[in-house]
Formats: C-alpha cells, structure tokens, sequence
DNA sequence: GGCAAAGGTCTATTTCTTGGACCTAGTCGA
DNA sequence: TCGACTAGGTCCAAGAAATAGACCTTTGCC
C-alpha cells in the first residue's frame, strides 16, 4: 500500500471484477437508453431507432448484438420480405429495469440540482 | 405514427430529457467505476488511478471534471510542491450511489446468468 | 547539478462513431 | 415488364474520441 493513500485498504478493482464486466457493457452510451425504450413493449429495428433518435444504424445494431449476446434481449426474425425483426426484453432484461428504475427516479428527481451545479461551476470559470 | 408500430404511442424521447441528460454524462466508460471507488472514501487522483487501473489518465481527469461539474463530487487542491489532490464525493454524489448500489448488486447478482447467456450465444454462433 | 514527487497536459497513434451508399427479394403500380 | 419501394441491416470513408507515453511545474534532497 502506498503510505498516503488515504483509502485504509488499496481499494482495487478484483480482475475479473463482475460489476466491471456488466457496467463495461451496460455503461456505454447506448444500451440503458435501448432498454429504457424496450421496457415499452416489443419494438421493431426502426422502431427503436426512432425512439432514440440520435443514434446511427450500426451502433444500434451493435448495441442489440451486445445486448442479445448477454441475454438482456431476444430478437426474433420473421423471414418475410421485407424482412421483420421484433426486439424485446427476457425475463433478466426485465428483472435489469428493476435497479434501473431507480437510478432513471433518482435522475428525473436530481436534474434541477444536478443543472444547478453546472450552472454554478460556468459562473466560477467565467468570472 | 407509423403503422406497424408495436407500441401504441410513438416511444420517443423528449428533448430535452432529463433522463438522457443524466445518462450521457453518467452512462460512459469511466463515470459510475470513478463513483463507485470514491464510495470508499477522500481519494488523491493517483490512488483512484491505480484503484481503476486500466483508465488512462487523461480519461481520469476529463472524468473527473465533468463529475465536479455536474456536483457529483469535490475537488480540493493543497497546493504544496508537489501538489496534492484530494476527490471527495458531495452529498449529491453520495445520493447517487444509492440506486447505483441496486445496480451493483445485480449486477453481483445476475453475472452468473449472464456469462450463461454469452456462452450459449457463443456456441449458437460456432455451431 | 540532477533527480524525484503529484497531478496533470500535450501529442501521435489507434480505435470508435458517424452518415450515407448499398444489398436483398418480394410486391405493387404503371 | 420495368421500376420503385420496403425493413433491417452491412460496408466504406471520414471525422471524433481514447490511449500510451513524453513532458511540465516547483521545491527538497543527495
């Protein structure tokens, strides 16, 4: 341990560390806007990508991949032309949206204050 | 609203939204692992540094600006030679790790489960 | 004189995102 | 019969962002 840390014991992240391994994929800029979207039902590609808005056509579909890879979504392709792809939550997507839930209440209920810092921190640059 | 919409009402955010205003700043790479280390305590830029280990130190600072910006936490600078840097969480901060924390913990919880998903993904594809 | 310290910044290189063109194949209208 | 249109992507070139590593600061110590 290095002599001033000031944190008692070295607080290092275990490798692999499983919370790393969920926010490094969960924590991208995309993928709790997709399940945000998501928790409104099933959803088309473009669908989806309406919702968001901002996002590009490849990042939505790597996101997806992502996400259906670590089984937060199931994607069924019914093989029609032209081709119709319905995304939508599994149960673990679901049971995701439960903490995710909270932290979306705690962002509506702290945006004021959170605005407010901003706002103070451009004053003290700015004078 | 387009026909073959699968949700009734055209899910689209609002703009501005404050929950996608949160979680652009939130949901990157570096943020929630930053908050979660300052959860154990006043930590000096090197020692978060290290806890992180693989965050470059650029990253680390612009993380650590915008998370001062944003009032998530505190930056105090004793300017001694050389100096010494010392990040603390705010009570807005500490407020956050709350609904952080049920996030963490499914993580912890669910990670078995979704290593499970990877893996039957990962034999789908090779089969 | 020369090196070390902490907390950054600067730069060159690599990696990630983006917008837009393109693909598929069946159905519709002209 | 020809062409346009559809949804869900992929591919590419170009721009944006992240990385590793050199460098900067001022003071104390050998």
């Amino acid at each position: 341990m290095n002599q001033d840390d000031l944190v008692p014991i070295p607080f290092v992240f275990e490798q692999p560390c499983p919370i790393r391994d969920v926010l490094d994929r969960i924590g991208d800029q995309w993928s709790l806007l997709v399940l945000q979207v998501l928790e409104h039902g099933t959803m088309r590609f473009s669908a989806i990508h309406r919702a968001i808005g901002d996002i590009s056509k490849q990042m939505l579909s790597k996101t997806l991949k992502h996400l259906e890879e670590d089984g937060f979504i199931r994607r069924t392709l019914y093989p029609e032309v032209p081709p119709r792809v319905e995304y939508d939550l599994t149960d673990l997507g679901r049971s995701f949206l439960v903490p995710m839930k909270q932290l979306t209440l705690w962002a509506d209920e702290n945006h004021r204050a959170i605005c407010e810092a901003r706002e103070k921190h451009a004053d003290r640059a700015g004078a």
